[in-house]
This record gives structure tokens, sequence and C-alpha cells, in this order.
DNA sequence: GCAAGATTTGTTATCGTTAACATATTTCCC
DNA sequence: GGGAAATATGTTAACGATAACAAATCTTGC
């Protein structure tokens, strides 16, 4: 209990305890050898100087930071959080943790992003999505460490995978609402640019119309991602006014779709009778609105344990276990709006 | 484009110059003196061996990490995400970065966070709340760095505060809805322990019902924080089922509070006109649900460049400024919801 | 052309920890 | 009781950068 901690470093409780540092030092590790009664010393000493180790130095020696990279496109979003979240999980049971980094859906900033991650030296980096700076794909190929693209099916990919196609899923969407017989489909997604993931979909949406010999002409473009609930209800406004007898709307999140829902509310529209919404993401307000909402899960968690699953094999290979490039599928699904 | 970039170093960048590491070391700072010319080339030979910066060993010279850690209950939740944001901005714009880490509401998760957050010596650590186990309390104190505490106001502050009374917002909720004439009020609200923001809002919604001479016996425990949409649906229904004359319900959060709204729709129970349901927090749901919902805007984004504020401040104190500890009052508003 | 000052580059030591090796002490078995 | 094996501790050098100081080179004005 003394003061101006700032400073204490196992120097200073080697000469309280009259042993070497190295001691000291061995005295933290779990399995080295040392005097039962010369570690407990130790440590009292330590917990009495307010001591608390100093990962940086022993990073340098060791060349281990135990941590893992992790960017995705936004904090404020319940999908990347989840899968964010299954992946420390799956990795704190390995002893490593997760360094966050979130680029606001701008492949610039996640250029920069990337680089301040790599200097501290992770153990892995796993990005969200397959569009990267030309930069940003350079510095992740000769960091020489496992990288893992998600949310995602890259055509060219960097390292490994694990992920699933945007467009795929907008395909089971449009065959659902096909098979429901509806063919007026309309799909409120933002800016193009900036939300790869969103773009797949829409795209996806574009081309499954085209299959059914359906024209995809219904498209109201919401602005910068990330779109809120009020912009999908503003966008859903303007599509009430514009194209009336659309018949049904997929949105690019649930959280677009529930701003449309609550704008067709408002309005007196009724859904699903007079126009069925869709979104995706499997957000919990997708079940539970009312009425529900028809969505794509994409099982966001399994993303992340499978992330972590990839990292471990690759940075921990068993005998006999390849180190080629993983790519992992996710099967997404379709949970159709509860019909009560 | 060399292979193998893993170990490569400011020396292999010196030898390959025909210069000294310390030049190297030099043509990477701004305001350093080097020759222009050798700065480029320099610049040109790291870029073409694909260096990477390792700020570990810069960290551990120079002593300067030039990060701030950050610990919240939940990754998945807008509130502290957008506090965090605002916080990751501002701190952005002089040059520091966010290290993040959740607790998942677990006060014996929060210690071992700090401690490993604090082995990598941060400048600053912001930490959500002002419960903390004694241990943890300890770490922060000995630490000898800037400690905010947030979202809350401690009665015994560990270093600087920026945050406000969560009672004291259930006190302005509890008189809106006694203005509005309504008596029979109830709580949903989560686990005491765990949460205990969302305790101090229970404790006031209780001493404010008593404030007014009601009874504040309408409390539903809907299980262990957060409260999700669905058990806020959950325990609105067993609300209703067992007390079907209660005319408000104030809700620990937006979400549980959209959750009880879908449990009344469900059920055909009009809102407001046969209850009226409040929540917590300001999410972009209570003001675009239909209805919308009745919230406190705690002011998110404020508390994160407040808290950012103080440590800039403490950490470069200009002349005249004192040190000592700040106690940032942040003002909370009541949101009505939207007499349609 | 030369001293004084400015600019550029180099040398050495160091941040706090740990790997590798060396040495001292204890245990244990025949 | 002697020596091999096991246990406990110490010494040295290193991880990759940079602060502080030293030295070399270039400007500049008279």
């Amino acid at each position: 209990m003394t003061m101006k901690h700032s400073t204490t470093t196992m120097k200073d409780i080697a000469r309280q305890a009259g042993v070497s540092v190295m001691t000291v030092s061995r005295a933290f590790k779990a399995d080295s050898s040392v005097n039962e009664a010369t570690r407990n010393r130790i440590r009292e000493i330590a917990e009495d100087l307010g001591y608390v180790f100093d990962s940086t130095a022993a990073t340098l020696r060791t060349q281990k930071t135990n941590f893992v990279a992790v960017t995705i496109p936004s904090i404020n979003n319940a999908n990347f959080a989840e899968t964010v979240d299954a992946l420390s999980d799956r990795l704190a049971e390995a002893g490593m943790q997760v360094l966050l980094a979130y680029s606001g859906y701008d492949l610039a900033k996640e250029e920069l992003l990337i680089e301040q991650l790599l200097r501290r030296r992770p153990e892995a980096i796993v990005v969200t999505g397959g569009s990267h700076s030309d930069r940003a794909r350079r510095m992740l190929s000769n960091a020489g460490i496992p990288v893992v693209e998600t949310w995602d099916l890259p055509a060219h990919p960097i390292g490994h995978v694990v992920g699933f196609s945007n467009a795929a899923t907008m395909h089971g969407m449009v065959d659902h609402l096909v098979a429901k017989g509806l063919t007026r489909i309309g799909f409120i997604g933002g800016d193009t640019e900036a939300d790869t993931r969103g773009a797949d979909r829409r795209r996806g949406y574009m081309a499954a119309m085209a299959r059914h010999g359906l024209a995809a002409d219904r498209l109201i473009d919401a602005g910068k991602p990330p779109i809120s609930m009020r912009e999908g209800a503003v966008a859903m406004g303007r599509l009430l006014d514009t194209l009336p007898d659309t018949q049904a709307v997929i949105c690019v999140s649930d959280l677009t779709a529930f701003g449309a829902l609550t704008e067709c509310q408002r309005r007196g529209v009724r859904v699903p009778q007079d126009i069925a919404i869709a979104g995706f993401g499997a957000y919990e307000i997708a079940g539970i609105s009312h009425p529900t909402i028809t969505t794509i899960d994409p099982q966001c968690r399994l993303i992340g344990t499978q992330a972590a699953e990839v990292i471990l094999q690759v940075l921990h290979p068993t005998a006999g276990q390849d180190i080629a490039p993983r790519l992992v599928h996710i099967d997404w699904q379709l949970k159709p709006a509860q019909t009560t």
C-alpha cells in the first residue's frame, strides 16, 4: 500500500524479497520451479507494493501478445456484437484476448485501423467482409499471421474465410416471397459503395428477381449505412408514395425493416395483408415485433466461434493437420414471419 | 515484396539503406531532423520490405502507450456503444486509441478485465458504473493513471466521475406519470445484484412512489440482465395476468419496454389508453415504435465526450488548471411519448 | 576561406521482462 | 555416505525501439 506505483517493477520486488529478478519472474509463472515459500513471499510483496505486471515488456521479450485483432464496421450493431462476443468467448478459453476496432463502414478507415492493429503484433486478425483497400490487402498478406475474412465469401480471399454469400440469402428471400405469390417486390438499402455486404444483398435481390423474370425496379436508396429505423421509415414512405401497388419489400436489415413496418402502421397500411416486410439479421426485434418480420439468420455467433476455431487450429496445428487456408461456409437460415 | 516479414525490423531497413537504426527511427517521426532524400529512401525500403512499426518496443522505451482502456457491461448495447463511440472520436483527435473490454454485467469479470487492461499500461481508464469489487477499486486507485467512472454518481468515487443519478431519473419518470393522473405504476427490471444501474433505477422508482404516498408493490423481476425484449414481453404478461388494473409500467430499458409493448399489442391491450409504457435509454426504437415510448435520454454521447475531455485535461494540464478530481454532472432528459 | 551555427547522422544505454544457460542446494536411493 | 537426479536460484543477453549525448557534415556571413 505505497503510493506512486506507476513504476513498481519486478526489480523493486526482487530487492525487497532479497532474490533475483528472475526468481520474481518465475514466481508469477504457474509451472515454473520456485520454492513455495519464496513464491508466496514474492506474491505478498507484489500485492503489497501494488505491482501490476507489465505485459509490454513481456511481449517484447517473448514475441507473444496473446491477442487477436478484430475489425467490424460498427460497434453499434447487434449482429457484429454477437460474432465478436462468440469469438471472444472461444478465444478466452484458449487464453487469448480480442482487440476490437471499428471502421464506421469506411474502407479508408479500415486500412488505417489494420495498420494500427498490426503494429501491436496480434497473433491473428479477423476482418469483417471481403472488400478492402489495396494497401490493406497487402498489409494483411504480408503480416505473417493468420487472416480471417468473415461475413462474406470473397472471390479472392486473403487467407481464411468464415462466411456466407450475402447475395445467396437474397435469392432465398425472393424465392420465399415469390412462392407466396408476390411479384411486385421492392428493396430498401443503403449507398452501394460503403456497405459492401449490403450492396451484395442488393445485387442478390436484383439477380433473383431477374431469375424469376420479375422487374427489380422498386429500389429505394436510403442513404449512407448503417440504415437506421428512422431511415427505413422514411424510405418506406417514399415507396408507398411512389409505388403504392408494391406487394413486398426486402430491407437491408431488420432495423430498417422495423422502421418500414412502423411507417405502415402509422399510415394504416396492413402488414402483411397489404404489404409484406422482410429484413436481414435475425435481430431480436424481428421475432417479437407485432407483426413479426421475415428475416435471414446469418448465424452470427457461429461465425465467431468458427473464426476462433480456425485461428486456434492454425496457430496450434496438431499433427497431421494441414495448414491450407480454411474456407468455412456458414449456413444461413430463412426465418419466416409468424402467421398468427 | 519479400516474404516472411513477420520479423522485419528497423535494423533490416538500416542495413539496406546503409544508415544507422537511429536514422531509420527518425525517418518515421514527423518532426525529427533527417535529410529529406534519406527519409524518402528509408520509407521506400520500409514499404518494400513490408515493414510494420512495432509499437510494443516503442512503448517499452517511451513509456507511452497512447491508449485509454474502457470497460462496459455489454458490447451489445446501443447506449454504451454510443458512449464509447463518442469517447473514441474525441480521443482520436488527440491521437489516442481506445481499448475496449466488456464484463457481461459481472463484477468479478470486471475485476479480471481491469487487471488485464492495466497490464498493458493504458494512459487512463474509463469504467462504467460506480460499483466494483474491492480488489478492482484498489487496483484502480493504485494504477497511477486517471480513472473515470461513468454512467453513475458513485458515493465514493475512485477518481473522476462523468455521470448522472440513475435513481433521480426514475423520480423524474414517476413525477411525469403521476402528473398525468396515473397512480398504479409498476416496474419491470432485472436481478438486483448484477446490473447496478438497473438496481439504482429500481430503488429510485420505489423512493419516488413513496414520496408520492403510492405503493411501489407492482415489481416484476425479469431475471438476469440484460433484460431483452422477449423477457420484457414475458414480464408484461405476468403483470397483466396478476395486476390487470395497473395504469403504467416503467421498464429498466427501452428494449424491455418495447417487448412489453408488443405483449400488450398481442393481447389487445391499448397503449397508452389502457396502460402507459415507459423505458430508459432513448434508444431509437423508443422514438419510432407505434406508439412511441416515454423514455429518459441519458445523453450517451455526451458522457463519452465529457469523459474524453476530462482525460485530456488531466493528462495535459494547461497552466493554472487544477488536478483535482473532476465531477461532471450529465443532465438527462425525459422524452415523453408522442401523443398523436 | 574560415569560424560559428545549423543540420544531419551515429553511439551508447535503456525501458521491464524472460530464454538459455550456469550454479547452488536438496532429495533420494542403493 | 556418496553420487546422481531433482529442485531452486542466479547471471547474462536479448526483444525492438528511442532519449540523450557526441560527432560529423553542411551553410552562411564577413
